[in-house]
DNA sequence: GCTAAGCCTCTTGCATACAACCTGATGGGC
DNA sequence: GCCCATCAGGTTGTATGCAAGAGGCTTAGC
């Protein structure tokens, strides 16, 4: 149940904000409340959603910090990743050119749930290779996070330039130039952050906010608790 | 809740494999059942605890190939974290300075609690200096993981050595030098790695497995599952 | 027309009850 | 004496029930 819905937002099936009511989830699911609030608990405790009160679970809206935060986790391990790599074996370079493969063909296809799912998955694959589980699941953790804020702040797709990078980086690892891989591997991550629009509203409101705020005066204060 | 657990377990009041009983633990919080299920799960989440069918949970007990894994994802994490830290200014390092005489004292005193807590959280104080709460948690995850590996695997402490290992690395800062610190930090994890005996056994079942693999011989076979 | 108070519904928070199963002990058969 | 089947105790797995609270709607008051 935790890997169907993480599944399903990684492949932007399900977008930040969205409400998982527990007694929803348990028919669609056909089990009960308890086993759904155990996994509810469980993607809590993994970042993926968080409960509001006596109101229901939500997917995680991460603030322009959290975003922040993300990528810059992302890039410190994912370069770190790359840079404790061994040079690759031919069998690990097939299967890394054999799922260039089929993110080329994803986003050719304009397959948006395949798309995000693989060109996310190829950041896996690396950790897969260095065959570190704890390392495999933090990035999986931070995959879904950074498609959720893609979906709040990416205003366009880059997908076939995300697969253009992974093909650069797979060059440089079948060279087995490791330090050109991790430079490589920033510069994507970069890239990445750079495409989002950090400076965007997270949910409508905000600009709303935003805008009430900017034209704030004296004679009309905002009421209590408005901008908290 | 958890972070009670995870706080004894960081304090070496609770070792590896020991077994977290619900009504047990129930009875000892005052609360019922489902609290604590709900505690454990996150706790599996974050690969504190595991749970074994219908027989109760069990802190976990890594194996020499997952302490491995942890050591190797804490060495990138961390030296990538140093790498990424902007020069500390007055108050941070004062902050540093202050945990690193905490640190001495309890290690002086002989406070293995105390001690453990502190040099375990002197990883977190740099990552709370970086200020990106998605690695402090991480981090946490990984200190709690090998304070249970050293548990297992750890023959003497090393406790004054880390502390002088952190001293060097706070110099390291102060100067700006973050290259060195950088390289200062990959040499501490390394030599706590080494100081670990990751060919003892997790557990007394281990060398009992491996004496009497050693003398097998196909007229004395093990019973079926012995080995699995 | 607008505000605010009170109610009503929906949802989670938590506890409890029962079912399923594992483990260790006991007793019977060989 | 040894082995295996059976049973009892204890522990988790799952569902359900009830209580508490948040939000929205209605309605009374101005």
């Amino acid at each position: 149940m935790d890997e169907t819905i993480l599944s399903a937002i990684i492949a932007r099936r399900i977008g930040p904000g969205t409400r998982l009511g527990e007694v929803k989830l348990a028919e669609l699911f056909g089990v009960s409340r308890t086993r759904i609030r155990e996994t509810m608990m469980r993607l809590a405790a993994r970042g993926i959603v968080q409960v509001s009160a006596r109101r229901g679970w939500y997917v995680v809206e991460p603030s322009v910090e959290e975003a922040r935060e993300a990528f810059q986790a992302r890039r410190i391990i994912e370069v770190g990743i790359v840079q404790a790599l061994h040079p690759l074996s031919g069998t690990e370079i097939a299967l890394l050119r054999a799922h260039l493969a089929a993110e080329g063909e994803a986003v050719r296809t304009g397959d948006v749930c395949a798309g995000t799912c693989l060109l996310g998955d190829f950041h896996t694959r690396l950790a897969e290779i260095l065959g570190n589980r704890s390392l495999i699941e933090m990035l999986r953790d931070l995959t879904a996070r950074t498609v959720l804020i893609s979906m709040l702040y990416q205003p366009n797709e880059r997908a076939i330039e995300s697969n253009a990078d992974h093909h650069a980086i797979v060059a440089a690892l079948e060279r087995a130039d490791m330090d050109a891989a991790a430079r490589l591997m920033a510069e994507h991550i970069d890239k990445v952050e750079a495409g989002l629009d950090l400076a965007a509203k997270p949910d409508p409101l905000d600009s709303l906010r935003e805008s009430l705020n900017a034209q704030t005066d004296p004679r009309h204060p905002l009421p209590k608790g408005f901008a908290a």
